[in-house]
DNA sequence: ACATTAAATTCGA
DNA sequence: TCGAATTTAATGT
């Protein structure tokens, strides 16, 4: 069963009945869950599809909601309270969040930009407290995963303006390959060079000198269209 | 910014 | 339904 209704603009708001199994497949941390548990996110969840280019979250959206990525790719990017550096984080298939500013009840401090069609699931705010309440296996996720981005974020404001362009490239790679906050990556990752510019902050043609850089150090391997990871770790460090 | 190459799509049989 | 021709997208310099 299937409705949808357009709303304000581009976006669609798709009303699916979303299935268990379904739910498995694009919420790894719902694998934890017990029946009960699995039965009210399946009943909280909703999906939206975003166009590339599309602002998915900014300041003043009357909805909040807990958001995973299905499909595709966004960029999440903070500004400094100076309004000044910006640090960027990529979210790929498999990502949740948006936690932080639904357990403080704060409007979101960072911009979410969708940088190809992506479609997500939103998880409305009376599910998400309900699991906080109610699920052992919930807080236990929820914990890692706050724990595993400010790990992130302090790794990249450590960092930050610092690190040549090409370990910039490098680690943003990496991040994308985080075990905790994507669970379900292989070592292949499909996205375009452009694609990896935005999340580094680069243009696209100082991308495809640092990623021939990390190629030849042989830390990946470019594809059209795509890379594959074989040194992560070096990855993950590169610039020390 | 431009030239090259890969992929996707169209079209004719 | 096959594959050659054309268009579009990604890459390399």
């Amino acid at each position: 069963m299937r409705c949808s209704k357009e709303v304000d603009g581009d976006a669609t708001v798709d009303a699916i009945m979303i299935a268990a199994e379904y739910l498995k497949r694009i919420a790894a941390w719902s694998r934890e869950l017990n029946e009960r548990e699995i039965e009210a996110a399946r009943a909280g969840i909703v999906e939206k599809s975003y166009r590339a280019n599309e602002f998915i979250f900014m300041r003043g959206d009357p909805f909040d909601y807990w958001t995973g990525i299905v499909t595709g790719l966004a960029r999440m990017s903070t500004v400094s309270s100076g309004g000044k550096a910006a640090t960027f984080a990529g979210l790929t298939a498999g990502a949740w969040f948006g936690e932080g500013s639904m357990l403080k009840g704060e409007p979101r401090r960072y911009d979410v930009v969708a940088l190809r069609d992506t479609r997500l699931a939103l998880m409305d705010r009376a599910t998400f407290f309900w699991l906080f309440e109610n699920s052992v296996a919930f807080n236990r996720f929820l914990v890692r995963q706050l724990n595993e981005r400010l790990g992130q974020f302090i790794g990249a404001v450590e960092h930050g303006r610092t690190l040549e362009a090409t370990s910039r490239v490098a680690r943003s790679i990496a991040s994308l390959f985080n075990p905790i906050l994507y669970p379900d990556m292989t070592r292949h990752l499909e996205i375009t060079q452009e694609e990896i510019g935005a999340l580094s902050g680069i243009s696209r043609q100082n991308a495809n000198q640092c990623l021939k850089r990390l190629e030849k150090e042989g830390l990946l391997r470019l594809e059209y269209g795509g890379v594959t990871i074989i040194e992560l770790e070096r990855l993950r460090n590169h610039g020390d």
